[in-house]
DNA sequence: TTGACTAGTCACCGTATGGAGACTTATAAG
DNA sequence: CTTATAAGTCTCCATACGGTGACTAGTCAA
């Protein structure tokens, strides 16, 4: 029982920071507070505002510390697009299957990230606002990625490039967010690899389409 | 300055319930509490012990009064799907695509139910459980009733039916969420009807292509 | 050994919450 | 006119929140 750490201002700001993480992801960001996060780090909250300044700045450091969001190169991989010469025409449509397969399995190993994106549906503040940021660039410059590589030579109609990309970025985060605590959504198994499964063989199947629907 | 209501118990409930409603769509479902509604209800917070028992069952009563969900009717209107003889075999597709764009025009017409579906994403007990099985029971519903018209004659690989619909519906609900307060998503523009107008664009474009692919 | 510095503790404040009991007052029956 | 019932008001309570100031106690240099 004799719990008695040395005295170590930089330890323990770190427990405080790591603590964020471990409410979150425990209670999600709704509950998160100065209490819940002085007690799980097993720390009086008053260090809270003489190491940081403010719960805001807590909240703050642990972004700065924490990845939440891919980066292209999470998501297209070492194989860069213009690594596979584009021949078949189609390859798009494959890239974009893929993309939000990687999506929904970054989503699916990232608990906190599913409930960042379940808080900004209820919440609005500086921390989301900047969050929301990162992730809206790190997409666009996904698209311009891709873009670049397909835009002149792919018979996908680049008109619905965008809006596809926000449909399919949309569904991954509400189903991804919706199967930490739904079983079923749309009769779709939520909780299981198999229903993602045939959501992703539904997606690569219009994909695969929506290409050769270019007039 | 004589606001002095005749003493009406009846009346005072249905103040009560519908500042329930208020409440939700000026300050969102999470902030929803008894000190709230009764002062928007100009009503002393004990009545809500005395007529409903306690704080759930006014929510109990605020849900059981209000329709927060499409019924199938609402999304197929009045030319059911056997009004249209099914002929052109992408009849499937195109129905799809006028289901996405009514249910998405039905989310960005009640305010209350997009609180609900935000709220839904932190949040679960029993009303949200409760509110949930009705929408999964009115969409499980509508895929039954398109299902009966177009499962033995379309075109569209049956496969696919399920999973695109909860790829629809999951991107209806979570871009009509976000685009309360957020303008932009993945590029799309969710505040202006432009930005809604290309999605359903690209939707029918792709459901198209869907029912074509089909092997 | 002493004294300064600072990591960590503790008690407290103001506010808002959900909730209950005691009270006042309008109304309607006898 | 009297009186019981019920509508509506008021005060209070326990709890939890974010936040602050005073205090205790290790650590390290002189």
């Amino acid at each position: 029982m004799s719990s008695i750490r040395a005295r170590d201002r930089e330890e323990t700001k770190q427990l405080l920071i790591d603590a964020v993480g471990a409410v979150i992801e425990a209670d999600g960001f709704g509950s998160v507070g100065v209490n819940k996060v002085a007690k799980a780090a097993g720390v009086d909250k008053a260090l809270i505002y003489r190491y940081f300044g403010g719960f805001a700045q807590l909240l703050q450091a642990y972004g700065d510390q924490t990845d939440f969001w891919w980066t292209v190169e999470d998501i297209l991989g070492d194989d860069l697009p213009d690594a596979l010469p584009n021949a078949g025409g189609d390859n798009l449509a494959a890239w974009l299957s893929l993309i939000f397969e990687r999506h929904v399995e970054f989503l699916r190993n990232h608990p906190v990230t599913l409930e960042i994106i379940a808080w900004e549906m209820s919440e609005r503040n500086e921390l989301t606002i900047a969050l929301e940021y990162v992730r809206e660039q790190r997409s666009l410059d996904l698209m311009k990625q891709l873009l670049a590589r397909f835009g002149q030579t792919d018979r996908l109609d680049m008109v619905h490039f965008g809006p596809v990309m926000a449909l399919l970025g949309a569904a991954g985060n509400y189903l991804a967010a919706r199967g930490r605590h739904v079983q079923n959504f749309n009769g779709l198994d939520l909780k299981s690899d198999r229903g993602w499964q045939q959501l992703f063989h539904a997606v690569e199947t219009m994909l695969l389409g929506l290409v050769q629907e270019k007039s």
